[in-house]
DNA sequence: ATTCTTACA
DNA sequence: TGTAAGGA
């Protein structure tokens, strides 16, 4: 019996550290991210244009892949303008968002 | 199969 | 903004 239960905590915590893997490590094209949040292609290069989202650069390519991270902005910036935001001003509210949580989130990784 | 740009409705 | 054309 204590042996499953050892089991089933390896699992877990399996889980738990894949499950950080994978968001850091996900980084997909336009036509996943326009299905998943359902924002056309054309705004989205729109709005990557206008510099309001970036895209994970990859060497000589012109095609753009967005991470966790812009993938979560994109949905936020969504929810403003469905509440009567301007795009311009969702996306500067977003950016100061962003800010506070990633410098919180650095502190704590210099922790660990 | 997917994405890219350009351009016109 | 949506969509179609034409190339990578």
């Amino acid at each position: 019996m204590a042996k499953k239960n050892q089991k089933i905590q390896s699992v877990k915590e399996k889980s738990v550290l894949s499950d950080y893997d994978f968001l850091s490590k996900l980084i997909v094209g336009i036509g996943e991210v326009s299905k998943i949040t359902g924002i056309p292609q054309r705004q989205l290069r729109y709005w990557q244009e206008k510099g309001l989202i970036q895209t994970a650069d990859e060497a000589g390519s012109t095609i753009r892949r967005f991470d966790y991270l812009e993938i979560k902005k994109i949905l936020l910036i969504k929810e403003l303008l469905e509440e009567g935001y301007t795009l311009e001003a969702a996306a500067k509210k977003i950016e100061k968002r962003m800010e506070s949580i990633n410098s919180a989130f650095k502190k704590l990784k210099k922790l660990s």
